[in-house]
DNA sequence: TTTCCTGCAAAAGCTTTGCAAGTAC
DNA sequence: GTACTTGCAAAGCTTTTGCAGGAAA
């Protein structure tokens, strides 16, 4: 994976400070690979590693990784729910499965969808409701009774 | 707009009894056609007819409405903040503006862009992520700087 | 040595719930 | 009459914040 110079050189070139606490929910993040933890999964499986963490880091520090660009948020969906976070911060599309779980589409999928958007429609979308689209944002909803299980690598990622 | 009599029947159709607060807060949320409250919004909107009218009730409410398919919650993936509701219950996507407002794309612009997603990368989302695909969501978020304002008529949708 | 981070506890924001009284059916 | 709804207050859950001590630059 990245070894500990590498990450304090990823904070730096965000402009974070590096601390314990900060590699460490970094490495349990970016061990999510597909699935998106929330701050209370990402506590629970830091503890084992520092069992002194607290919750109030854990936010404090997914805030900051939030802001300066190292992940990124996603709100609560379908069912209320606490904040889950996404080490991957491209554009990329997600699958919403019926148990509450958010998973990553392949960024070559995710980009293939983008580009299927037929221009004349986003000139439409922006013409008519009178804005510029900055980005857009698109969620598969996996039907109820079918269990997703991704058959995707990582590093296709 | 619509008369008491049909709201009645339209609550009767929805499994839904008939009440002074419920019919009330229908018509404000029917009112909302481009836009979409929070529960405190429609509260506030809602204490001009009925000052005894209390939050948990619209709260209440709500969850009625969307369990029983009178109106959608929207927990974007991508908005922060409390929960809004949308009277419109089929399928259409939205435009998140830079100050957090949420608002509806027509419903034949949403058509058009549901039916331009190929086939083949649908298919491949479910292959390749092991789900049937029940529905797609979409937002278009709106460049920080352009002022959202809608051209389109309530009619349009 | 200055500035930022951590951990704790407390607060804040949003939503749900228990209950007694009232209302729809 | 029965079952459901209301309003209130209180609790619940998620997230943020104030502060004192500690660590990074």
């Amino acid at each position: 994976m990245m070894d500990i110079g590498q990450v304090r050189e990823l904070f730096r070139r965000h402009g974070l400070r590096w601390t314990r606490q900060r590699e460490l929910l970094y490495a349990e993040l970016a061990s999510c690979v597909l699935d998106h933890p929330t701050a209370e999964e990402l506590l629970n499986a830091a503890r084992s590693k520092d069992p002194g963490l607290s919750l109030a880091t854990v936010y404090n520090t997914l805030e900051a990784f939030s802001e300066s660009g190292l992940c990124r948020r996603l709100s609560s969906v379908e069912a209320s729910g606490p904040c889950r976070f996404d080490v991957h911060t491209h554009d990329h599309a997600h699958v919403l499965t019926p148990d509450g779980r958010v998973m990553d589409l392949p960024r070559e999928l995710s980009q293939r969808l983008m580009e299927a958007i037929p221009r004349d429609i986003l000139d439409e979308v922006e013409r008519s409701m009178g804005i510029h689209v900055d980005r857009v944002s698109m969620q598969f909803i996996a039907h109820p009774g079918t269990h997703a299980s991704a058959r995707v690598e990582a590093a296709a990622l």
